[in-house]
RNA sequence: GGAGAGGUGGCCGAGUGGUCGAAGGCACCCGCUUGCUAAGCGGCUUCUCGUCGAAAGACGGGACGGGAGUUCGAAUCUCCCCCUCUCCGCCA
């Protein structure tokens, strides 16, 4: 949710906002709509003075035993008068928050203008990918070799695009997981939570997946639950409706969950392999922060994610994401991708996003400022990864001309094997 | 699934239908004091929305799990829903 002072009071922002990501929105209709709102607001509350200045009355009459016949008929009436005006009212403001919601977030100064992939800018590390001296095969072929993923299966028992990890793959799938929760949790001071996957649809506005991306959800037929899109929604919702302390920020949050995606209107694209699936597993970070330390800590969030990329020695860049491209709750997002060898192309492994304090408005996720007042955090999260395309980076990366698979030193203590295959 | 108890401020916890936005405590913040890992004393602080204002603020509306109702007036009475706890049953 963006700031409502600002439809008022600087709605230029906003438009400029909106054309910056390409968003085409009446704002008029929306200030207008504030208004009528906000009058009809003023009006009740007038109402509503003078009822509550009769019943006052009404009471010290009373308590000298007099029956102010007078002044009761009339406090009823303005009582039916103020119940017709509420529900119109209230119909007012379902319309309203009907267009506010679909605002988008104010991009932060520093995001490139743009409207596709081609206007994200780079920010650091590997310019060109390597050049392997030998031909690599993509995941799908070295993997099906050596029997670590079976995907005619996997399709059997859930559908296309779902993977089953085996023998020595899922241990790999097992052993990432485990390697970024350790990660996070030992050296960069998350506290790791294993949260519920099915969440209600208030989390889901909170965060912002709905309304926007309602129809890349999974939801439950028989309850108002939706599968968790990423530990991002648990994470963030942890506190919602709360006022947290000064004190206690910034709070840091790791989790592992499975996320799953409809991925509807992508079948096409990506067809072969594991890029793009229903079902995947994904290490998430998740921090609230108060405003003004809110950006060092998305900085040191980027860096923690990156780590682990390092970590695996895997050839990789990061870019900052341009306002076309990035998710409408976002202010700032920046991507770092993996290059895979076998199908030679740059696969995002982390989206690491600060959402300011728009979540935070949605969520009504507070904190005590010292001495006086309330005001919203900063949240802001990003994958510390996301598995099936780093396991598709370490398979094709770490590929030999042998047709084996190293394991990468920080990944060996949690296999217990040098190598899969032979 | 059955029975009972309960949901009040940042937290704990009082609260006869009208001076209750809410006692008391904790915590916070601001003073003062004290020579020793902190304590004592005093004071302050609910949140939210609207109107006016450059601001400080002033005035007003609302909020005691959520919703509806009774009433001139509801934290307090009635109904529905949600959640938590205890006991019983069932069970991975």
């Amino acid at each position: 949710m963006i700031e409502l002072k600002m439809l008022r009071e600087d709605p230029d922002t906003i438009r400029a906002a909106l054309k910056k990501r390409g968003v085409e929105l009446d704002l008029d209709t929306v200030i207008e709509m504030d208004r009528t709102r906000r009058a009809s607001m003023t009006e009740i509350q007038e109402l509503k003075s003078r009822r509550n200045e009769l019943s006052e009355k009404v009471g010290t009459l009373k308590r000298k035993g007099e029956e102010p016949e007078e002044l009761m008929k009339e406090a009823r009436l303005l009582t039916e008068s103020i119940k017709k005006k509420e529900e119109d009212q209230r119909e007012l403001e379902r319309k309203f928050e009907d267009l506010v919601k679909w605002l988008p977030n104010i991009p932060h100064d520093s995001v490139p203008v743009g409207t596709g992939p081609e206007a994200n800018r780079f920010v650091r590390g590997d310019r060109t990918p390597p050049q392997p001296e030998f031909e690599v095969l993509p995941h799908w072929e070295i993997c099906e070799a050596l029997d670590i993923l079976d995907l005619k299966r996997a399709t059997k028992i859930a559908g296309s695009r779902f993977v089953l990890y085996k023998g020595m793959g899922a241990l790999l799938e097992r052993a990432l997981i485990n390697f970024f929760l350790d990660l996070h949790t030992t050296q960069h001071g998350y506290t790791e939570i294993f949260p519920p996957v099915l969440n209600p649809v208030e989390c889901l506005y909170g965060t912002g997946q709905i309304p926007k991306l309602e129809s890349d959800m999974y939801r439950c037929r028989d309850d108002a639950l939706y599968l968790t899109p990423t530990a991002e929604v648990p994470l963030t919702n942890m506190h919602r409706e709360e006022i947290l302390l000064a004190k206690d920020l910034p709070k840091r949050y790791v989790a592992y969950t499975p996320c799953f995606r409809r991925e509807a209107g992508s079948y096409g694209k990506e067809v072969r392999g594991i890029t793009r699936v229903h079902q995947f597993n994904k290490v998430e970070l998740v921090k609230y922060a108060t405003p003004e330390e809110g950006y060092a800590e998305f900085e040191k969030m980027l860096s923690d994610a990156e780590a682990a990329v390092r970590a695996l020695e895997l050839p990789y860049r990061v870019t900052l994401l341009c306002s076309g491209d990035m998710t409408f709750a976002s202010a700032i997002t920046y991507d770092i991708e993996v290059y895979a060898p076998g199908m030679k192309e740059w696969l995002e492994v982390s989206s690491i996003s600060c959402y300011e304090q728009y979540q935070a408005r949605r969520a009504n996720i507070r904190y005590r400022k010292s001495g006086k007042g309330t005001d919203f955090v900063y949240t802001m999260n990003g994958s510390g990864l996301a598995t099936p395309r780093t396991f598709i980076a370490i398979v094709e990366n770490y590929q030999t001309k042998d047709g084996r698979i190293r394991i990468p030193d920080a990944l060996k203590r949690y296999m217990g094997v040098d190598s899969i295959g032979r």
